[in-house]
DNA sequence: CACAATTGACTTTTT
DNA sequence: GTCAATTGTG
C-alpha cells in the first residue's frame, strides 16, 4: 500500500528544511510565503463553499456536504492545498476514511493534484482500521502483544468464541458464538472492555457469564497475539489514555486531522478521534502560528525522546480537524454509527467553522425535489436543502412503477434497461439499487435469461470464500507457526483421517506443552499416543509445514504459495471434486497467487489480505450493476431503478420493530441515498406480491411512495409498455387518488392497487412464517396436492411452464401452483427411469445448453453454460441435437 | 471418521 | 426456497 510502508521513518522525515521540497509543491509554497495570491489551479472551477471549506485549514470545520455536492473534491483539494501553502508535509496529514475504496479513490485524486511524481510520502491516508493497525504495530508492547501480531476476520473470531463457549460448558446452541462475536463488537464499537461492559448486557448472554467470557476472549486473543477488527481501534484507544507520551508523539505529528463520512464513525472511532485531535492545554506543542508569520512546518525533527524545547503553552493548540459528511445519509446506525457524533461537533470541537455544500452537480431537479421533500420527513437533522442551477425542462420526472410480482418487476426493469441501452446509453450507467441482498436473485435470473450483461457488487467478498480461506490459512500457518486457528482450520483440510478425536489430542498436548499446536502436533507425530492412521498423517503434514518455513526465505512467494498448495493435497481436493462450483475455486485460488505478485512478501500479502481485500471482477465489460442501497453509498449512475418499494420490505419490517422511529429515519435516509444516487432517470418499483421465505405474501406499497411529492413524480399507467400480459390490477386507479390534503395523493393513493392486500402487514407481518410452522405449511401443501398431481402427472408441469414463460396475467395462484408442481411431480414419478444420462448435453428453454452432470429420478442436475448449476425436471430439456451450439 | 439427511435461519455490512 | 451447520448412520 503506497504510503504505508512500515520503514518509513516516523519524525526525520519533515525534518530537513534544507533538503528541496518536491518542485511543484515547493515552488507554490514559495509564492504562498512571499505573498503572490495567483489562484493555484487546482482551486479552479470550486464553487465560493466549496473554496471555503478548502482554504479555512485553521480550527476545526464541518462540511455538511450534502449528495453529490463534490466532497471528495473538497477532500483531496484541501489535503492539496495544505500542502501546496507549505502548511505541513504530507506525512504531518491525517485522513481517515471507512472503506479502502474511499481510501484508494482519495490517494490517486491527491495523486493527480499534486502530481504522482511529486508525492513524496504521501499523507497518512487510510481506513481507521488500517491506521489503527499501523499504530497499533508500533504500539504492539503497549497492548500486551508483538508487533507481528495477527488480525483476525469475523469468521476467525467466530470459531474461537464457539470454542471458548464451548470449553465453558456451555450449549453452543442456546448462546449461538455468532451472537456474541456480534455482541463483541458492539461492546468494542462503544469502546468498552471486559470491565466496562453494562451488567445487564454481561448478564444478558451465557447464563450471565457474558462478562467472564468477554474477558476469556480477550485473554485469548492476547495468548494466540491476535487481533480482532474492534480491537484495531480498541487498543490505540486504550494505549493513548495510558501512555501520555505516545499520546504526545502522535499530537505532535498530525497538524492537519481530515475524516471522510463523518456520520458513520461510531463511538470507538469518535473517541480515537478525540484522543488526536483535542490536546489538553497544558501538553500543547507549539502552534505555528506562533511563528512570527513563518509558515513553514515547525521543524519537529527532535525524536520524541530527545522532547520538544516546552515552551509555555498559552492556550489550547487549535486541532485543525476537517470532518465532512452528510447526517441525512448516516445509515449505519445498526453497526454502532452514531449520527450523533455528526450533530454534536460544534459542542465538541467550540468555535468550529459550519460549511454547508448544498449545490449538486448531480442530479436533475426532479431528483433533487423528490430526494429533498422526501428526507424532510425526518426529524433531527442538520437541515440542508440540495438545490441545482441547471434546471432543464426537457429533464424527465421521477417515474413510479407496479408490478403484480417480482418476477414481473425483474422482467419489467430488464426491457427499462433494454430500452435505455437502444436509446444509446451504456449498461454501466445504469444500476438497480435494492434494500435486501435476496432481491437480486430475480434480477439475476431474469437477464441471464434474456442475456443481459450484469454485476452484482459486495456480494460475497472474494477472500471470505472458503477456498481462499482455507489457502491463507496455510500460508498464514507458514508464515507464523503459531497461528493456531489456520492451523486448525486446515489440518485436516483436505481430509487426512485426522477427525475430531486427533484435534482435540494436539489440543491437549499444546496445552500442557504450552507450545503452539504445530509444534505439538509435531510432538504427537514422533510419540505413540496416537493411532498408526493420523499418526501417519500428522507426520507428513508437520514435516511438509517445516519444510515450506525452510523454503519461506529462499523462495519467491507466489511460487512458495504454489507449491504448498499442490504439495498439501488442496488442489488435487478440488480437482477431484466433481461438483460445479469446483473449477470455479480452482480459478479462485489461480487468482489468488496472481494476486500475491503486487506484494514484495507473503508476510506484507497477508497483512493486506486481512484488511483490505475486495476483488472487482469484470471491470471491462459494459454491464448493469447490481447492489443493495448500502453498498450505493458514495456512487452515481445516470440511470437508477430502485425495485422493492413495499412496506416490510422498503422500510424493512425488522428496521421498524427494532428501531422504531429512529429506525424508520434510518430506513428513510436510505431511501434518501437510493434517490440521490441518479442523474438522470430514476425508477421506482413496487409489487402486490412477493415471495418471502419461499411464501408468497401478499404486500402494500411503501409509505416513503407517499412521500414523493407530486411535482416530481410521474406515475406510470402499469406495465402496459412492456409486452402484452394482463394487467392485473387496475391501472386507472393510480390517477385517481390524486387530491387535497398535505400530502398531495391520498392516502391510498398506492393501496388500491395492492389486490389482495387484506392484512395489513404486507409480507412481512410478524404472522410470517418460523422454520417449523413454514415446513408443516409446506408438507400440508404437498399432501393435498399430491392427488391431482399423480394424475395429470407432466402435462400439469407443461402448463406451469408455459405460463411462466408466457403470462404474468396468471394470478399468484397459478405462480405458487408451479413451484408445487414442480416438488410433487418429482415425488410421484421418482422411480420412471429418467430418459437422459449423466453427461448428456440438453437444451433448456430458459437456461440455454448445459451438461448434465447428475440424475435423481426425474430430477436433473445440469451445468448450464451461461446459467450455471440449476435443478430441473427432465420433462423441461431436449436433447440439444439441433438446437446449434 | 466420512458421508448423507435433517434442521434452522433468513436486512443492511466494513474492517 | 436456499444455505450452512449439525445430527445420525454406515
Amino acid at each position: 500500500m503506497p504510503g504505508f510502508e512500515d520503514d518509513m521513518p516516523f519524525f526525520d522525515e519533515p525534518a530537513r528544511a534544507s533538503r528541496p521540497a518536491p518542485g511543484g509543491i515547493a515552488a507554490r509554497a514559495m509564492a504562498a510565503r512571499q505573498g503572490r495570491s495567483a489562484t493555484p489551479d487546482y482551486l479552479n472551477g470550486l464553487n465560493p463553499e466549496q473554496r471555503l471549506a478548502v482554504e479555512t485549514t485553521e480550527g476545526p470545520v464541518l462540511v455538511l456536504a450534502g449528495a453529490g455536492t463534490g466532497k471528495t473534491r473538497v477532500l483531496t483539494t484541501r489535503i492539496a492545498h495544505i500542502l501546496a501553502t507549505g502548511r505541513a508535509f504530507p506525512s504531518q496529514i491525517l485522513a481517515v476514511t471507512f472503506t479502502n475504496k474511499a481510501a484508494r479513490e482519495m490517494k490517486s485524486r491527491i495523486g493527480m493534484l499534486i502530481g504522482e511524481g511529486n508525492v513524496e510520502g504521501m499523507p497518512w491516508l487510510g481506513t481507521f482500521h488500517s491506521i489503527g493497525v499501523k499504530l497499533l504495530r508500533r504500539h504492539a508492547e503497549l497492548a500486551g502483544l508483538r508487533s507481528d501480531f495477527t488480525i483476525l476476520d469475523t469468521d476467525d473470531q467466530v470459531r474461537l468464541i464457539k470454542q471458548l463457549i464451548q470449553a465453558e460448558g456451555l450449549d453452543d446452541k442456546r448462546w449461538a458464538p455468532r451472537v456474541f462475536a456480534q455482541m463483541i463488537d458492539g461492546w468494542k464499537n462503544k469502546g468498552l472492555g471486559p470491565a466496562e461492559i453494562p451488567e445487564g448486557d454481561a448478564r444478558a448472554f451465557a447464563n450471565g457469564k457474558g462478562r467472564e467470557l468477554y474477558q476469556a476472549y480477550q485473554n485469548r486473543l492476547l495468548t494466540l497475539n491476535a487481533c480482532d477488527f474492534g480491537d484495531l481501534l480498541c487498543h490505540p484507544i486504550r494505549i493513548f489514555r495510558a501512555h501520555h507520551d505516545v499520546l504526545e508523539e502522535y499530537h505532535r505529528r498530525f497538524k492537519y486531522i481530515l475524516v471522510d463520512e463523518y456520520q458513520d464513525t461510531n463511538t470507538a472511532q469518535y473517541m480515537w478521534l478525540r484522543l488526536l485531535a483535542q490536546r489538553p492545554r497544558q501538553s500543547a506543542s507549539v502552534p505555528a502560528e506562533g511563528r512570527g508569520g513563518d509558515r513553514r512546518p515547525p521543524d519537529v525533527s527532535g525524536a520524541p525522546a530527545q522532547g520538544q524545547p516546552q515552551e509555555a503553552a498559552v492556550r489550547p493548540v487549535s486541532v485543525n480537524i476537517c470532518c465532512v459528511g452528510d447526517d441525512d445519509q448516516s445509515i449505519y446506525g445498526w453497526r454502532g454509527a452514531e449520527v450523533d457524533n455528526i450533530l454534536r461537533f460544534e459542542k465538541d470541537f467550540p468555535g468550529a467553522t459550519v460549511i454547508r455544500l448544498e449545490r449538486n452537480y448531480r442530479s436533475t431537479a426532479h431528483i433533487l425535489g423528490a430526494a429533498s421533500h422526501l428526507i424532510a420527513h425526518n426529524e433531527g437533522r442538520l437541515g440542508k436543502t440540495l438545490f441545482t442551477d441547471r434546471p432543464d425542462p426537457e429533464d424527465a420526472k421521477v417515474n413510479v412503477h407496479a408490478a403484480w410480482d417480482s418476477d414481473e418487476e425483474a422482467r419489467a426493469v430488464g426491457e427499462a434497461i433494454e430500452a435505455y441501452q437502444r436509446g444509446g446509453h451504456a449498461l454501466n450507467d445504469m444500476a438497480i439499487l435494492v434494500r435486501a441482498s435476496f432481491q437480486m436473485r430475480s434480477f439475476e435470473d431474469r437477464f441471464i435469461e434474456i442475456g443481459l450483461n450484469y454485476r452484482v457488487i459486495g456480494g460475497p467478498r472474494f477472500y471470505e470464500r472458503q477456498e481462499i480461506r482455507d489457502a491463507l490459512a496455510y500460508l498464514r500457518v507458514v508464515a507464523n507457526s503459531g497461528d493456531d486457528l489456520a492451523f486448525e482450520r486446515i489440518v485436516n483440510v483436505p481430509k487426512r483421517g485426522l477427525g475430531e478425536a486427533a484435534i482435540r489430542q494436539i489440543h491437549d498436548t499444546a496445552r500442557a506443552l504450552g507450545t503452539p499446536m504445530l509444534a505439538a502436533a509435531a510432538n504427537l507425530a514422533e510419540s505413540d499416543e496416537l493411532k498408526p492412521k493420523p499418526r501417519a498423517a500428522l507426520r507428513e503434514i508437520t514435516a511438509n509445514f517445516e519444510r515450506w518455513q525452510k523454503a519461506l526465505d529462499n523462495t519467491p512467494h507466489t511460487e512458495l504459495a504454489e507449491t504448498i498448495l499442490e504439495e498439501s493435497g488442496y488442489t488435487d481436493m478440488w480437482k477431484n471434486d466433481r461438483s460445479a462450483d469446483a473449477p470455479g475455486r480452482l480459478e479462485n485460488l489461480k487468482e489468488l497467487i496472481r494476486s500475491m505478485e503486487e506484494y514484495e512478501s507473503l508476510r506484507s500479502f497477508l497483512e493486506h489480505v486481512a484488511l483490505v481485500m475486495d476483488a472487482e471482477q469484470n471491470e471491462g465489460m459494459d454491464a448493469v450493476s447490481i447492489m443493495t442501497l448500502h453498498s450505493a453509498k458514495g456512487l452515481e449512475f445516470e440511470t437508477v431503478f430502485l425495485p422493492g418499494w413495499e412496506e416490510g420490505l422498503f422500510p424493512h419490517q425488522r428496521a421498524l420493530d427494532e428501531g422504531g422511529r429512529s429506525g424508520l429515519e434510518e430506513e428513510r435516509r436510505l431511501a434518501y441515498v437510493g434517490l440521490t444516487r441518479a442523474k438522470k432517470n430514476l425508477h421506482i418499483w413496487f409489487v402486490s406480491n412477493r415471495r418471502i421465505h419461499g411464501l408468497w405474501q401478499s404486500t402494500i406499497p411503501s409509505r416513503f411512495l407517499e412521500e414523493l411529492p407530486e411535482a416530481h413524480v410521474e406515475v406510470q399507467e402499469s406495465g402496459n409498455s412492456y409486452g402484452g400480459y394482463g394487467n392485473p390490477y387496475g391501472g386507472s386507479s393510480f390517477a385517481s387518488g390524486r387530491g387535497g390534503r398535505q400530502n398531495p395523493y391520498g392516502a391510498s393513493r398506492f393501496d388500491s392497487l395492492g389486490q389482495g392486500s387484506s392484512d395489513k402487514g404486507g409480507a412481512f407481518s410478524n404472522s410470517y412464517a418460523t422454520p417449523g410452522w413454514q415446513r408443516a405449511q409446506q408438507n400440508r401443501t404437498e399432501a393435498t396436492s399430491r392427488n391431482w398431481g399423480t394424475r395429470s402427472g407432466h402435462q400439469v408441469e407443461r402448463i406451469g411452464y408455459g405460463e411462466t414463460d408466457s403470462g404474468y396475467g396468471a394470478g399468484r395462484g397459478s405462480v405458487k401452483g408451479r413451484t408445487i408442481d414442480g416438488e410433487l411431480v418429482a415425488k410421484s414419478v421418482a422411480e420412471t427411469p429418467s430418459p437422459f444420462s449423466v453427461g448428456e448435453r440438453v437444451f433448456h428453454q430458459k437456461f440455454g445448453n448445459g451438461n448434465i452432470a447428475a440424475i435423481e429420478g426425474n430430477k436433473l442436475t445440469i451445468d448450464f453454460d451461461k446459467a450455471g448449476q440449476k435443478k430441473v425436471l427432465d420433462s423441461f430439456v431436449e436433447g440439444s441435437r439441433g438446437v446449434g451450439e
